[in-house]
Parts: C-alpha cells; structure tokens; sequence
DNA sequence: CATAGCTTTTTCAACGTGGCAATAGGCAGA
DNA sequence: TCTGCCTATTGCCACGTTGAAAAAGCTATG
C-alpha cells in the first residue's frame, strides 16, 4: 500500500491539503469539527507526514551527523549513545560516519556529504584534519570535540586536557613513584596526544622532576594493541618504569595486559593511570584509574550548540567550552 | 553564501537546468564543450547536488537505519563499526538509533520515523518489539539482527545461537568441569537469553548430564555489573560452580571480576566463557574465552539484503540467514 | 445593512531535483 | 532539396510539503 500524502488526507476529509498540514501542526485557528474529520482521516489512512518534502520544504533535515574516528572503540560509543541522546530529546536524529583516523577519509566524507542537506551541522572529533579546512569544506554549521588545539574561534566542546594529564601524572609523583612513563605520544603537531603530553611534563615541573624521554613512548594508534606492545618495549628494554600515564583507557588497558603477562603486578610494580573512563576500565582486574571527562555534559553542550548555530542564535559563550573532569582513583594507580 | 543550486549553474553556463543534470549524472549525449562548460561552472559555483531534493524527487534516500538497544554498548558498537562500513562501500549512510532495550522506545521510534522517508530500510536487533508489531508499524523493509526467535518468513541474520552455547557449555563440561553454571538468563519466552540457555541445556544432555537449574542465574540486564552480581550470588551462596557460561562477554568480564574479588582464580578454580567475541575479551586478565560471531558477514549480508529488499529485488536465498561463528579458546576457559 | 474585525479555510507557489517527451540542429542518403 | 535519423538540449511537470497571502464565513457594532 503506497503511504498516504497530506493530499488523500485532504480528499478523504473534504478540505484542503493546508488545512490538513494545519491540523498536523496543531495550528490554533481550526474548528473543532474540522480537526476531528482531519484527525479521523489521518488515522484511517495511516498518514505520517513524508519527513523528506517538508525538509526540503523548511530547508532543515532536523538531523545532524557526528563523525569520529571510530565508533566501535569503547570511548566513541559510549560518547556517540550520549550524543544520540542529547539530539532526541531536542528532536533530531543522528547520523553517525567514522573516518578510521584516515585524513583523506575525513575530508572526503565531509565534503561528499556536507551540502547534501541530510544534516543540518556535523559533530566532529577530528583525528587530523585542520579547522580551517573544516570551514572551507563545511557549508553547515559544526562543532569540534575532542583533546586536540583548533583556532580558539571554532566551537570546540572538551575538557581541560592539559590540566588533566597533568592530575594523572601528578597523582604518579606523590605517590613517590620517580619513573613514570607515558605512553601514546604522536608525532605530529597539535595532535591529541601532544596535548597530554604538554601536561605530563607540567607535572613533573611542577615538582621540579626531570622527564626521562626515553619513558615517553609513541604509539601507531590508540588501541589496546599500542599500549600491550609499548608497554612490552618499556619492560623489556630494561627501562623500568614503576609506573605509567597512558593517553586513553584502551592503551591502559593494553599495558596492564602486557605488565601482567610480564609477571609483575599492577599498582605494586607498575602503577597505571589511563583516559576517558570507558566502562571497561571500572570492571578491568584491577580496574583502572582514569581521567574522567563528564560525557554528559560533553554531548548536552556540543549538541545545544550545534543546534544554535543551525538556529543562527548568537551565542554569548565563547565558542571554546570546557568541560569538568574528574580523576577517579580506583586499583590501578 | 547560500549554496549553488542547478538552476545558478545553468545560468553561469548559460544552458537549461536540465543539461546540468545530465552533466551531473554523465548522460551520454552531451557535447564535450557543453560538457566542460558546465563542469567548469559547477566548479567555480561549488556546486554540490542538494540531496534532500533528489530523494524527494526519486523516492530514496539512500541512507539506512540501524537500530539497536545500545550503541555504547561493545557489541554493538563494532557491529555498528561493520556495518557503517558495508553500507558506505555501497553509497549509503547510516543513522543510528538506540532503545536502552525499552519496548515502548522501540516502537515508538519506528513509527515516528518510519513513514517519514528519511531511510530506505531499517536494520535492527530488537530486544523486546515482535515481528508481526514490526511488520504492522513499518513501512520500510527491514532485516532483523541478534539471537531471538522470529517467524522463518522475516529476513534475519544471524549465527546458530543454540548451537553456538552448546559448543561454549561442552567446551567447559569437556574438561571435567560439573558444576557449569549459566549467567544471563531472562523469563520472557523469545528472549535472546532463552535460546542461549537451550544451547546450554542441550550440552548437557549430549553428555548424559543433568542441569543444576540453582545454577542457571537470571539477569536484568546484560552488562557487566549484571554478571558481577550473578557471580557473587553463586559465590555466596556456597553453591560452588566450577565454570560459567555467560551469555555475553559483557556478563562474563563482570563475572570474572567478581570471581577474582572473591579471591578465586580463572580458570583453575573457575572457568570462564563469554558469547560476541568484543575487543575487551582479548586484552582482559585472562583473556576471555567465547564465542566469536562472524562480524563482518554479519554485517555484509544484513545490508546486502537489505538493500536488496529496498531495490524491490526477488531474493532467492531464504529469509533467514545463518552467519558463521567459532569458539575462541583463550585463558578463561 | 454596511462595515469592520475576527476566525477559518483555501489558493498559489516554491523548495531542487529528475523523468518524460518534445524540440532543435546536423548530416547522410535518396 | 527533402526525408529520415541520430545527437544534443530543453521545457514542463511532479515529488509532498509548507509559507504567504488572499478569500470566505461569521459576528458584532454603529
């Protein structure tokens, strides 16, 4: 059965197709009777209005898109559920693409997809793409997530990475542990890891320690694997850390994998202090201690936005939001 | 700057709207100067095709639905992963709704956005909704995932769940163990939980076993916490299981985290399996023993189906479609 | 009873695209 | 030169909706 249109509606009531729209909308001038006869057709022919023509109509899809690099990895998911609901409860609906980290990727998305009109602004956690870049390919609005620095002009959501990283590594020092390692540098500049590691050095300054540099490890990627294998290279190589600040959970997790399977214990040999509090870490043997950013203040703030902009509001905060975070200590460290 | 439309790259080109669009859609029989002229005029104008108007006028939308009770949630997150990814290889985009596993939100959702046109089809893992309450609310085609029952006639893709849990219980009653327990069972017939313990039940009777029905612990939900305090209670209450099937990894990550509290050991005092194969099971401390759907298939076939399904096309493979799966024996069991 | 002012309903057009069918131009063969 | 045929290009309309504004109906007031 093809759908009805607001047109069999309008034929099925005896009234025009405005006054059917009219009554869908709930507009205020409709007489009693009208509304019940249009009510009663909407429900006989099963109508629901066709989303597509009236955006094209309005000009909004009323949905937006948030892209990341991945959203299989615990932190995107869990951030991307948050953001899904932050959107519903303002009525959109979320299209979700990930880049795999992959800069040509990134922009080939966005600049495929980004006049298409099926979203409204784009939510994005860019793994390498700049924002200037942004606003050349982007004709919608966007809002940046994520550790890494832009022009303080974009509208950015996160928390305080430097800070931060600085706690976590703070937290390694006064417990008297001298050795700490880093684990998740990246080479580039401006990239996320960078930003950490700026606040890991900061906290041995603060306490007027020498950064080792051979305990500051570069890792490919951000996963479970990088960490394993970084870690590995650490206790191997003989460089003995007796503890170790990881830029994400996943790496944490990594390395307490390859501590363990090294033979020594976690904290009492090697501490480890990760990122982002997925849930993984809470449950993890031991479970880990992690920088927790307020996800859901991240998604409230990021999506409200976002939609001001797509609403063309003026916006009295500064593009640059930051959010809370927290250090949770639990076995780990 | 308002975004070029045909109409402004025509007139920049100085040719009707309509050679535009065969440019566009590299019609044959258009002049190699025309030809130029207006990809030359696209170019300068950034043109990029409004696609809220092309679906209106063509019907499609080219983007799927995947609807499932938690995106942040691994499983699901890495299927979503798989997913994305097949449907992009073929032109379309993926919007991405969850439930929290409430059948009210289920519905709800489908048949708020169902008629609207704003996808072609929906893929989704219900927790609760019926086939027959999805084949009344939607109007789309739709290709259902996960473990539950359904009339043969809808399209569904999944692995052998029945014989996917006898494998992982036999695995455990194999070496020795006895005292097997089950975690994640669910009351409600039809259940995801219900045909995992059918698998369970019929290991044991493969082997001339009788079931400990203390043994089989009911959940509420299917995270880790859930799996923790199923473990504790068996624990507890001195009734001494020597190995647990859980039905998810989720269950099972909590499990042996409750395990490890107590002081027990996995596997030698107890074992432990789990059921999806996410990442977190193969960087845990042990590792986690379980069954590993094949994802990517999983993911393959739902969309090609699917989108056979939108194309109208007569399928000749049934409805029902049984993915692959292996027992992944790691550290846990 | 004409006018004004209100409520209710309708008409018209447009959003940007693509399908259909028609038209204009070119060229070969009769 | 005319016919026929093929190529290149165009105009018109529809997709389903809603904004703007006009029209129709209704009541009140002088």
């Amino acid at each position: 059965m093809k759908a009805a249109t607001v047109k069999d509606v309008a034929l099925a009531a005896g009234v025009s197709a405005r006054t059917v729209s009219n009554v869908v909308h709930g507009y205020v001038h409709v007489s009693e009777d009208t509304r019940r006869r249009v009510q009663e057709a909407c429900d006989r022919l099963d109508y629901r209005p066709n989303l597509l023509a009236r955006n094209l109509r309005s000009g909004r899809s009323r949905v937006i898109a948030l892209v990341v690099p991945e959203i299989g990895s615990p932190y995107f998911g869990e951030l991307g559920q948050s953001i899904i609901e932050a959107a519903r409860s303002r009525g959109y609906a979320v299209l979700i693409d990930h880049t795999g980290g992959d800069i040509e990727q990134e922009k080939e998305f966005l600049v495929r997809s980004s006049a298409s009109r099926l979203f409204d602004g784009v939510l994005l956690s860019p793994s390498r793409v700049t924002g200037d870049e942004l606003r050349a390919i982007l004709d919608v609005p966007f809002v940046l997530l994520g550790p890494r620095l832009f022009d303080p002009a974009f509208d950015h959501v996160s928390i305080d990475n430097v800070a931060a990283a600085a706690e976590a590594t703070g937290h390694l020092l006064r417990q008297g542990r001298r050795r700490v390692a880093a684990i998740g540098e990246q080479r580039w500049g401006g990239s996320a890891a960078q930003i950490r590691t700026i606040g890991f050095r900061k906290a041995h300054e603060a306490l007027g320690l020498a950064v080792d540099e051979s305990l500051v490890v570069p890792t490919a990627r951000f996963k479970r694997e990088d960490g394993a294998a970084a870690m590995s290279h650490l206790i191997e190589s003989g460089l003995r850390p007796d503890a170790v600040f990881c830029f994400n959970d996943l790496l944490a997790l990594g390395a307490m994998r390859a501590i363990h399977q090294h033979g020594l214990r976690v904290p009492e040999d090697i501490a480890v202090v990760g990122f982002d509090n997925i849930e993984e870490g809470q449950y993890s043997t031991p479970s880990l201690t992690t920088i927790a950013p307020d996800r859901h203040v991240i998604a409230e703030l990021a999506v409200e936005r976002l939609l001001a902009r797509i609403d063309g509001e003026t916006v009295d905060q500064p593009p640059r939001l930051v959010v809370p975070h927290q250090l949770l200590v639990r076995e780990s460290a």
